[in-house]
DNA sequence: AGCACGCCGACT
DNA sequence: GTCGGCGTGCTC
C-alpha cells in the first residue's frame, strides 16, 4: 500500500505528490504524518491510499508515524483543497493550511493537560494516617473529599502546597493527567429564551427552512433584526442534528457578539478570531472537528471550519471587503460557502443592510433567492441627513475642515452634553485631483473611473486602462485654480477640535493609533464611557459597537472613497455612507448626520440620504452595464515583477502575445492591453502588467494561469490576479 | 524550503 | 595544502 503525501513545504517544487509506504501503520486520507523527506524529516498530509506507484519502488521510504488520533483534514476538505487549487491556482499545501490551525503544525501547539488530584481510593481511613497536629493536611484531605477530583493548580492555591506535595508524596492523593479544553468565554450558559420573531423575519425564516441546496440573499435594512433571523435558523439546524458556520466581518467580531452568541448556543458554539491566544484557537479548532462543538463563528477563515454535516452557513454583512482574500492564498469566502452548500446539500444566507451589487444583481438574475426585511423592529426612523456643499463653503471664504453647519451642530451637541462621532473618508494613499471650486474630478475618459495623481511624473493616470493625462492646472469646467490634491489626516482634525473645544478630550482612531493589539478596544471603551465626548475616526469607527449618546455624526471628506480609483469607489461610498450614519440616533435620542462634500448632487448621497437601495442598485448597475465592468465582466490582470527591466519587458511581451492570441476572434475579450503597472517600481522591483476585462461566459481562466507558468522563472514572477482590489 | 555536493579564492 | 564562499540540484 501507498500513500500518495503532500509535504508541508510552500514551494512550486515541491508542489506535487510524494508516495511512500505505508506498512503496518494504519492510515486514512487526510491524516497528518511525519516522513523523511532528503536528509530531514517533515509533515505532510496523505490526500490518497493506493496499491500502485509511478515511482520507482526502491527508492520509496516509509513513512514514520502517524501524528493524530484522527485525520485532521475531512473528506469534504480534502475535495475542497482539489476545487481550490483549480479555481485559485493554489499550491496543494497553501490550501490544506487554511483548513487547520497554523499553531498545530510543526507541533508548536499540544494538548494541554492538567494534573488532577483525588483521593487514594484503595485506602481504607485516610484519617488515620493524619496526625491531629497537621491542620494543613486536614484541610487539604476536606477540600478534595468536598470536590471529589480537582486540578493541583486549584489545590495548591487553596490549600497549603506543602502539605498537598506531602499528602501526594505518601500516595495518599493520587494524581493523574487529563486533558483540558481551554475554551473562550464557556463560563457563559446557555440561555434559550426564545424571542418572538416579527411577521417579516418569521417569513424569512421559514423561506430559509423549507429549501434545500439554496443561496438567499437577505436584503434587510439597518435595525431589521438580522441576527435573530440568523439564530432562529441555526437553533433549527441544530436540532436537525446539523452544524452551522457563521461568518461576521473580523471587526465586528467583538466581546458581545461572541459573549450572544455563546449566551444562546452555550458550549456548541466555538469562536474562531484573531484575538484568541495560540492554544485557545487550537482548542477551538478541536471542538469543532471532534464534533463536540457545532457552530463555527468567525471572520472568513471560519467557511474552513472542519464540521461535517453542514446545515447552514451565514454570511452576514455579506458586501465587506473583508470576505476576498487579497494575498498569498487568495480566495473568495461565497464561493468556498457555495462548495460546501452544494457538497452538504445545504443553505447559505447572504445578509446585508446595502448588499454588493455584484450580488444583488445575482439574486435579480435568480442565481440567489432574495428575501427582504424592509422595517426596523422598533420603527425607529433612520437619521437626518444633510448634505452640505463644500464649494460653497470655499466660496465664502471658508477653507477650513469644517462647514459652518458641521461647527454650528457640532457646539449644541457637545453643549447638550451627548457625543459626536467625525468620520474622516481616507481610504488608499493615491490621491485624486479636484477642484475645489466647481467639484469636477479628474476621470479617464474611457473607463468613468477616476484618475490617480503620480508625484515622481507629475502626471495623472488611470489604473484600469493604463491612459495617462497631464497634471492640471486650472479646471477644465470653471477655470479656477483651486486645484486640490492629497488629504486630509485625522490628526490635523483632531486639532481643530481641540481649538474648538480646550476643555473636552478628543480620541483618535486610526492606523496610527491602533498599532496596538488592544488600542482598538481600549479606544472604544473610553468612549463608551464618556470620558471623551468626540471620536475622530477613520473607517475603523463605522462599524461596531452602539453608543446611545451619539446624536452627531459628521462625515468630513465625503468625496475621497466616491473618487477612490477603483470601479466600486461609488458603492462603497453608499455604503460607508449608510453605515456610518447609523452610528447617529442609536438610542432614543435622534440622530444627525451632516455630510460635507464637493459633489453634493452625486446619486450615491442622494441616494444614501433617503435609503433607498433599490434605486441605487438600478443606478449603478446601469452604469456597470455601459462602461462594462463586473458583474458584467471579470477583471484579469497579470502582473510580471522582477529586478531586471529587459527580463520583465520581455516576459510580458510574451504573456501579451500568447494572450492575445488565445483572445483572438473571441468577442469575450472586450478589453486587453499592455503595459507598466500604474506603479512601476516597488521595493526595487519592476513591475509591468496584461490587463484584460473578459465576460462572465468565459470561465477557463486556468489557460491564462497556464501562459502565466510558462513565463514564471526564478528572476521573473508572475501572478495572477481575478477581480482584484487594488490595482497599483 | 533546506540541505548536500561541488568547484574556485584567501588563509594558517 | 585547507577552510569556506554560495551556485546548483534534489527531495518519494
Amino acid at each position: 500500500m501507498y500513500a500518495k503525501v503532500i509535504v508541508d513545504i510552500s514551494n512550486d517544487e515541491l508542489d506535487r505528490i510524494f508516495d511512500y509506504s505505508v506498512g503496518e501503520l494504519s492510515l486514512e486520507p487526510g491524516c497528518r504524518v511525519m516522513v523523511p523527506f532528503g536528509v530531514r524529516q517533515i509533515e505532510g498530509y496523505v490526500i490518497d491510499l493506493t496499491d500502485h506507484t509511478d515511482f520507482a519502488p526502491e527508492k520509496i521510504k516509509p513513512i514514520a508515524r502517524r501524528m493524530d488520533a484522527y485525520p485532521v483534514i475531512t473528506a469534504e476538505m480534502l475535495s475542497l483543497m482539489r476545487y481550490m487549487c483549480d479555481r485559485y491556482h493554489l499550491r496543494v499545501i497553501d490550501a490544506l493550511r487554511l483548513f487547520i490551525p497554523t499553531q498545530m503544525r510543526n507541533g508548536k501547539v499540544k494538548e494541554l493537560s492538567k494534573k488532577l488530584v483525588s483521593l487514594n481510593g484503595d485506602i481504607q481511613d485516610v484519617d488515620e494516617l493524619i496526625r491531629p497536629s497537621a491542620s494543613g493536611q486536614k484541610a487539604a484531605i476536606d477540600y478534595v473529599r468536598q470536590k471529589g477530583e480537582v486540578s493541583l493548580t486549584e489545590i495548591n492555591s487553596t490549600c497549603s502546597a506543602a502539605s498537598v506535595r506531602n499528602l501526594i508524596a505518601r500516595n495518599i492523593l493520587v494524581v493523574r493527567d487529563a486533558v483540558v479544553m481551554r475554551s473562550p468565554y464557556v463560563n457563559l450558559s446557555a440561555d434559550n429564551k426564545s424571542v418572538t420573531l416579527t411577521e417579516d423575519q418569521q417569513a424569512v425564516v421559514n423561506a430559509v427552512l423549507s429549501a434545500e441546496n439554496k443561496t438567499f440573499l437577505l436584503h434587510g435594512v439597518t435595525g431589521s433584526g438580522k441576527t435573530e433571523v440568523y439564530m432562529h435558523c441555526i437553533a433549527k439546524v441544530l436540532s436537525q442534528g446539523k452544524s452551522a458556520i457563521m461568518l461576521v466581518p473580523e471587526i465586528s467580531l467583538t466581546p458581545q457578539v461572541l459573549s450572544s452568541f455563546r449566551a444562546r448556543f452555550g458550549a456548541r458554539v466555538a469562536l474562531l478570531h484573531s484575538g484568541l491566544s495560540a492554544g485557545e484557537r487550537f482548542d477551538e479548532w478541536r471542538r469543532l472537528i471532534t464534533g463536540e462543538a457545532v457552530v463555527a463563528i468567525g471572520a472568513r477563515s471560519a467557511v474552513f471550519a472542519p464540521l461535517k454535516n453542514v446545515g447552514i452557513i451565514i454570511i452576514d454583512e455579506e458586501h465587506d471587503g473583508s470576505y476576498t482574500s487579497e494575498s498569498k492564498p487568495r480566495y473568495v469566502t461565497s464561493e468556498i460557502a457555495e462548495f460546501r452548500k452544494n457538497y452538504n446539500g445545504c443553505n447559505i444566507i447572504l445578509g446585508s443592510a446595502t448588499p454588493s451589487i455584484e450580488s444583488y444583481y445575482k439574486a435579480k438574475k435568480g442565481e440567489y433567492t432574495l428575501l427582504e426585511l424592509k422595517n426596523r423592529v422598533n420603527k425607529r426612523p433612520l437619521p437626518d441627513i444633510s448634505i452640505i456643499n463644500m464649494c460653497d463653503e470655499v466660496l465664502k471664504g471658508n477653507n477650513g475642515v469644517f462647514s459652518a453647519k458641521l461647527e454650528d451642530e457640532l457646539y449644541k451637541c457637545i453643549e447638550s452634553g451627548n457625543q459626536a462621532i467625525i468620520f474622516i473618508n481616507r481610504r488608499g494613499y493615491s490621491s485624486y485631483v479636484m477642484c475645489k471650486s466647481c467639484g469636477y474630478v479628474a476621470k479617464c475618459e474611457q473607463c468613468d473611473v477616476s484618475l490617480v495623481y503620480h508625484k515622481e511624473e507629475n502626471a495623472l493616470k488611470c489604473h484600469y486602462c493604463g491612459n495617462r493625462y497631464k497634471m492640471l492646472t486650472a479646471c477644465p469646467k470653471c477655470g479656477s485654480e483651486h486645484i486640490k490634491r492629497g488629504f486630509l489626516g485625522t490628526e490635523q482634525v483632531a486639532e481643530k477640535l481641540k481649538q474648538m473645544f480646550p476643555n473636552e478630550n478628543v480620541l483618535r482612531m486610526d492606523n496610527d493609533t491602533t498599532q496596538n493589539k488592544n488600542s482598538h478596544l481600549s479606544i472604544l471603551s473610553e468612549f463608551a464611557s464618556k470620558r471623551a465626548k468626540i471620536l475622530v475616526g477613520t473607517q475603523m469607527i463605522a462599524k461596531g459597537h452602539d453608543f446611545p449618546d451619539v446624536t452627531l455624526v459628521g462625515i468630513v471628506d465625503a468625496d475621497m472613497s466616491l473618487h477612490f480609483n477603483d470601479y466600486r469607489s461609488v458603492e462603497r461610498t453608499y455604503q460607508l455612507i449608510t453605515q456610518v450614519s447609523g452610528r447617529a440616533g442609536r438610542d432614543k435620542k435622534p440622530g444627525k448626520v451632516v455630510l460635507q462634500t464637493y459633489s453634493p448632487h452625486h446619486y450615491a448621497y442622494r441616494f444614501a440620504t433617503t435609503g433607498d437601495y433599490k434605486l441605487f442598485y438600478n443606478k449603478e448597475c446601469n452604469l456597470r452595464e455601459v462602461t462594462m465592468f463586473p458583474p458584467f465582466t471579470k477583471i484579469v490582470r497579470t502582473l510580471i515583477v522582477g529586478e531586471n527591466e529587459t527580463q520583465v519587458r520581455d516576459a510580458v511581451a510574451g504573456v501579451y502575445e500568447k494572450i492575445k492570441a488565445l483572445a483572438s476572434g473571441d468577442n469575450r475579450f472586450v478589453f486587453l492591453s499592455c503595459m507598466w503597472a500604474p506603479m512601476k517600481l516597488i521595493k526595487n522591483q519592476k513591475r509591468a502588467q496584461v490587463l484584460m476585462r473578459i465576460l462572465p461566459e468565459f470561465d477557463d481562466v486556468s489557460k491564462i494561469y497556464k501562459i502565466a507558468d510558462e513565463y514564471k522563472t526564478n528572476k521573473v514572477n508572475v501572478v495572477v490576479e481575478i477581480n482584484p482590489n487594488d490595482l497599483s
